[in-house]
DNA sequence: CAGGACGCTGAAAAGATGCTGAAAGCAGAA
DNA sequence: TTCTGCTTTCAGCATCTTTTCAGCGTCCTG
């Protein structure tokens, strides 16, 4: 999921993409508006977060110009005013969803996963060495076999097919599946790993899960 | 990884470094703005956690300092204050991130594992003479020879790395790889030179860890 | 040249970390 | 309710990493 952010304010900007980095989004900022719809035109983005106030064309402008090039990409409105009037404005001229700053990351979270999954728009499948994970049945796949993963299982090997070119934490996978809140251990993560590797290994695939001491996971294809 | 916990407040500088700890980081702990700045300023720490409230010298004095002198160690800012205006003030006094006390163990440490993340992908591998560090698999590459590092092995050859042009005291590794207060001796260093010699010559790497009498160690590249 | 300081190494001990099977807990379906 | 499959918990084992240590070689200094 790559997210676009168009806000002035830098360091605001960097705060904002380390949250959604460390969900595990793919992000990239510009700091005026200007910049902010030549990017987002490209329709490479499957969100924009867009801030209303900045020097130069502002948010209302860059909304109205990017729907104006028929690019259908949800867009976050972030802003400092709160007034009705600013909301029904923002949502004229094409944002989504409105967010009055300060806001909560919980709250900022909260909406990115909620306009995405209004979008429903994801790839049907990861694949990677023989096998392929497809995302709307969340069957595993190797040749002619295949094998249901149960939800956990899904989210973590989805994860890890997603960050193949790095390693994965322990920590930094249960934040990502089992949430910041959760009590969960990682050992959890342990014993998944165990499950996909069974899984995995009886459908023939050619994919393993590499522990990497006191590092994290990840994942390799046999014989590269 | 070395993180600078700057915190009056005596327990929750504990409690914090016991978290972090026993997530493997090495920590120091100082109790007031100034010594912060002080131990800050020697560059050896990969990350800040500096709390806002603290007798004489606060938070975003010390952060405005430190980032005055050019130093970009990533600032995790710790407050009280929840308001918007603390935030941004912290963020402008050179914070890259925020969080409002009381937090939960896990968010500081997804927060501490964004913030050193983003400072460690900005380069994603280190290359010298024919051979290369990759960051994110840990891998030391050479042609087609690769060989794993451990944690340590990789903590040691990436300060080696990036301190090619300087020679690197048995003493500066000790204090940067294991930490002030570990009891790791000298012998520590030479042990671990020992093993990633063993290792870049397995992968036939022209680098050579030369020990240098009395001084330390520094990278040489063959036949220069 | 002798002696001491320094650096290197292999082997073994100590310590961490990761894996696994079995069982308990839980939630939804029948 | 009972059944079923998923998830969590736990303890013990296996494996790898890190530390320790003793002895040897080399370099420098007097």
């Amino acid at each position: 999921m790559r997210i676009l952010i168009i806000e002035d304010e830098k360091l605001l900007a960097d705060s904002i993409e380390d949250l959604l980095r460390s969900k595990g989004f793919v992000t990239e900022a510009v700091y005026d508006g200007e910049s902010g719809e030549e990017y987002a035109e490209l329709g490479i983005y499957d969100l924009l977060i867009l801030d209303v106030m900045m020097p130069g064309m502002n948010g209302y402008e860059v909304a109205r110009n990017v729907r104006a090039k028929r690019c259908s990409t949800p867009i976050l409105m972030l802003t400092a005013k709160s007034e009705l009037e600013d909301r029904i404005r923002g949502l004229n001229a094409g944002a989504d969803y409105y967010l009055t700053k300060p806001f909560d990351s919980r709250e900022l979270l909260a909406c990115v996963n909620a306009l995405l999954r209004r979008q429903g728009n994801q790839v049907d499948e990861l694949s990677y060495g023989n096998t392929r994970l497809d995302l709307s049945t969340g069957l595993l796949v190797c040749g002619e076999k295949s094998i249901r993963l149960s939800a956990r299982e899904f989210d973590v090997m989805r994860f890890l097919l997603q960050s193949r070119d790095q390693i994965l934490s322990k920590e930094v996978i249960l934040s990502r599946i089992w949430g910041l809140e959760s009590n969960a251990v990682e050992n959890h993560v342990e014993v998944y790993v165990g499950f996909l590797r069974k899984k995995l290994s009886s459908i023939g695939s050619n994919l393993r899960i590499e522990a990497i001491r006191r590092m994290g996971y990840h994942l390799e294809v046999d014989g590269e």
